[in-house]
Parts: structure tokens; sequence; C-alpha cells
DNA sequence: CAAATGAATTTACAGGCGTAATCTTTGAGC
DNA sequence: GCTCAAAGATTACGCCTGTAAATTCATTTG
């Protein structure tokens, strides 16, 4: 079952540092999304009856840790937009961003690096 | 509004031949995603109500054609992506489809071009 | 003109999602 | 052990989506 974009913030604060215990997940991730407590507790369980995280008991609360691997989710979720959108391919996409002059200096830069590194390696 | 998924494979056929009549769109989508009629006339009708797409009177039926831009509509999907995912920049998504070994090799070719033209371009 | 046909509009309905309030359970303190 | 408070589990609810059937409206044909 595919993980919702509001599941994914709590996700994401679970990929940065778990396990944490539900109060820490609600300090990190309630106030920029202007979400009530029950909030996060429902989503928190949405993500557990999905089996992208899990709870191990921690004295009278538990630690929530992700199971679901970020690299995972982002690349399931990024190839499904390039199936989508760019035909299953990276460069039409990058196409598109610089057509729309929407590439940064840095975006050049570090896409310049990354192509020669490629091409060293081989 | 935003159009889902479903509604942009409608909008995928209007955007490759327009206008064209329900009966035309039906025949190109219908087949593939494996729906019934009735479900292209809704998608149709939703499009309609969202304005992403006018109908004018041919006769007995109706040419319908997109006012949204396919471009425009990438657009904003690939940058919503990209902000929730890669902090907004294109360069960290094909660094990402870089370390799973996911870049074909005519996405490397293509992508040393398009860093070329770039260069090139100033 | 009436009936049949084809096209469009309306209605339907279950499941997911965002958002939360409420209920229940369990450990902590008196 | 009993009560209270905190944490978790259950229930709620409207909206969007995917999927489609039913209904209405306009046209063509007999």
């Amino acid at each position: 079952m595919p993980i919702s974009e509001a599941e994914s913030v709590i996700m994401e604060v679970l990929w940065r540092n778990s396990p944490l215990a539900a109060e820490d997940i609600v300090a990190a991730a309630a106030p920029a999304q202007d979400w009530q407590e029950a909030t996060v507790k429902t989503l928190l369980n949405r993500l557990l009856t999905k089996k992208a995280i899990a709870a191990e008991r921690d004295g009278r609360r538990y630690l929530y840790r992700p199971l679901l691997k970020r690299a995972d989710y982002v690349h399931a979720t990024s190839k499904r937009l390039l199936d989508r959108l760019f035909d299953g391919r990276v460069a039409p996409l990058v196409a598109h961003f610089s057509e729309q002059r929407k590439l940064s200096r840095k975006d050049i830069a570090e896409l310049r690096r990354l192509i020669e590194e490629i091409d060293d390696a081989r």
C-alpha cells in the first residue's frame, strides 16, 4: 500500500532520526504543518497498518522507526512521475526544466560534475 | 484545482491531438485503461468544471480541447515532487537515479548533450 | 409528429485522505 | 489498591477519486 503525502511528512521525521517517541514526532512535525497532536497519532497508526513503520514498547510509550527505506520511497515516487510524464526517463525531465529556464547555476554545475563522475567510473 | 491522475490520461489524449469528440477520446483512452465509456464521460465533465478543458458544440456533439497547457501541468507536477523529495532541485534527483544505477546509456548521453548545450548558450 | 438513438448530464457509491475528537488502556503516584 | 494522567486506539466526517449506471436531452428517422 502506498503511503500518502501527509504520511510521508511523518516518515521524513523518522528518516532523519529514529527511533522516536510519538511526542518527539509531534514536536518535529506538527508545528510546521499546523497539525494537532491527534492528527500525528492518526498518521502513525496508518503507517503502522501499512507496515511502513514499526513500534516497540519503551516503558509506557512506544518508539517508532521506519521499515520503509527512504531511497525506496523516493525511487518509487519519482519513477512513477517519470513514467507518467517523461517517458520513464530522467533526461527529458532535465530538458524540461532546462527549457523552462528553471535550472539554477548550482544545478548546472552539479549536473556537470555528476556526468563527469559517471564518465570517470567507466 | 489540481487535476487527478485519471484526468491527466484524458488530458494526454487531448494534448496529443485536439479538438476531439468524446467518442474519439473514448477510443483513444478507454481500451488501454480498461475504462467504460461512462468513466471517460465523467472525467470529461470533471475536467470541464475544473476549467482544464473547454467544449464547443459541433452539430449534435461537442469537441473538447485543452485549456491547461501540458508544459504548465508537467512543470507544476514535477516541481511539487522536486520540492518534496529533492530540496526543490533537479540535480539531486539525477544524483539519486545515478546512485541507484538507474540511468540508461541513452540518459547519460542525453544529459551530457544537454549540459553542453547549456554551456554553449552562455 | 412520434419513436428511437446517440450524446451529455446527473446521480451513485466505496475507498482513501486530511483532519481531528473521543474513548480506552496502562503505568505512576498517593 | 485506587485514581489520575498520559499514551495509544477507535471512531468520525467531509471531500476527492476512480469507477460507473441511470437519466435526460437533443436528433435523426420512420
